[in-house]
DNA sequence: TCAAAAGTGTTCGGACTACACCCATGA
DNA sequence: TCATGGGTGTAGTCCGAACACTTTTGA
């Protein structure tokens, strides 16, 4: 078999916009580039696809060679290919994002990249077109967790209601009722109480939840409306 | 400036998925392949990604070639990027899908690709993973339609409510109550009544609609919540 | 006059919202 | 004992679902 030869090839890589929680706000990690151009600046993390693996493979690796995590919350949100989005030469980015519980990363073993975590308030100004991949990427998270519980990805595995719930506050910069969160929650049938509570965070204590993961899979998919009024918080 | 010059080149193909209604099915518009592997095998409409164009100017590009129709709606869906998935060369394909008003599209120009309507019933096969992005496509469709009036996009400028309903009805498969359908779109405010009807579906004659094309665009990314129990028929 | 499709209203139940007080604990 | 945050219940409203008859007109 010959080859489609007289095609242009291009240059395609993977970018991932990693998110993460560390209780109060929803945070971005990311790097000081190590290439020219642009070499130093602010980047997403990134890297090209390699020949043999497939392009969910790339952000597999470039995720797992930035933060050591494998086998986390990972989705393709869009592919961005204007010429000239990288002045080096044209490249198309296909742009991941990845929610991590931030607990689980720790600072690095490669120093190369300087990898820093970053409020969505204060990030520094990115490179090329990663401004608009992440604010690309922040609606569509927004838009998805007010129809399926992926929030929970953020988490660690057992967690309170008022943790949970300042995760809601945080993505979508809005306070939620306590009581109608918990109702509205509780009634997915998505979590287990626990035995046991938190006791750093208050007096009282929380208890713990852990999500009931016979019933994730199969509750994922459908349409759970987490958020009131979606309209006002949404674009 | 110089080149990333040790890095991998790759094929980037767009592959259009084209959506139509002919009043009755959701139909989707294939060709025969037109080049080797797989010549004469039918297959969605595509091409490569040239140096100077954008991504999405090709899958503009590419729609024209095969319809002749510009300013049609068009998403990117979702980049296929396995190896292997093209057996003579790897291509990493970026998928859009099109709804065009069927009726705009006439008999081809060129006869080049002998393209073809099918029911989503009855496709032939398709090459390579053609079939999974068509499955990709119409899950997603469907997803959006239930939240956002796209499926407008199908229908021509004067439309009736039966012919809507119908619509909805194709695209999920599913019978809607004409009583709370036709409540349903008329709360969005999104359709302006006209005085004359449509009398070739019917003896009675139903009253033509339009959009309002002013509040079309601000509502477009409001939830609409189109569909009565999605949770029925997505997924 | 009859067949075929268009058009329209009401009732019921469930879901969402708003809202306020008691509980448990450590300091 | 008090300050802090955790946890719970209810009433009112709105929205969605189910359901059937009348109207129009061409054949």
């Amino acid at each position: 078999m010959t080859k489609y030869s007289k095609q242009t090839r291009l240059l395609v890589a993977v970018d991932c916009i990693i998110f993460g929680f560390d209780g109060e706000n929803l945070k971005l990690l990311l790097i000081h580039r190590g290439m020219e151009p642009e070499k130093g600046k602010w980047s997403l993390m990134g890297g090209f696809v390699q020949s043999e693996e497939s392009t969910n493979e790339a952000a597999g690796r470039i995720l797992k060679q930035l933060t050591g995590l494998e086998g986390v919350y990972m989705e393709q949100l869009h592919a961005f290919g204007n010429p000239g989005r990288d002045p080096m030469e044209r490249v198309i980015s296909l742009v991941y994002f990845a929610l991590i519980d931030i607990h689980k990363y720790k600072e690095q073993l490669s120093d190369e990249y300087h990898p820093q975590w970053f409020l969505l308030k204060d990030m520094p100004e990115l490179i090329f077109d990663h401004e608009e991949m992440v604010q690309a990427a922040l609606k569509n998270l927004r838009y998805k967790a007010a129809l399926h519980p992926v929030l929970f990805e953020l988490l660690p595995e057992k967690f309170t209601l008022p943790q949970l719930q300042a995760l809601y506050t945080g993505v979508y910069d809005a306070e939620f009722d306590k009581r109608n969160f918990s109702r509205k929650v509780l009634s997915t049938g998505l979590l287990i109480k626990q035995k046991d509570k938190d006791k750093e965070n208050s007096k009282k204590g929380a208890f713990y939840y852990v999500i009931d993961k016979s019933k994730y899979k199969d509750k994922f998919q459908s349409f759970l409306n987490f958020v009131p009024n979606p309209d006002n918080f949404l674009f």
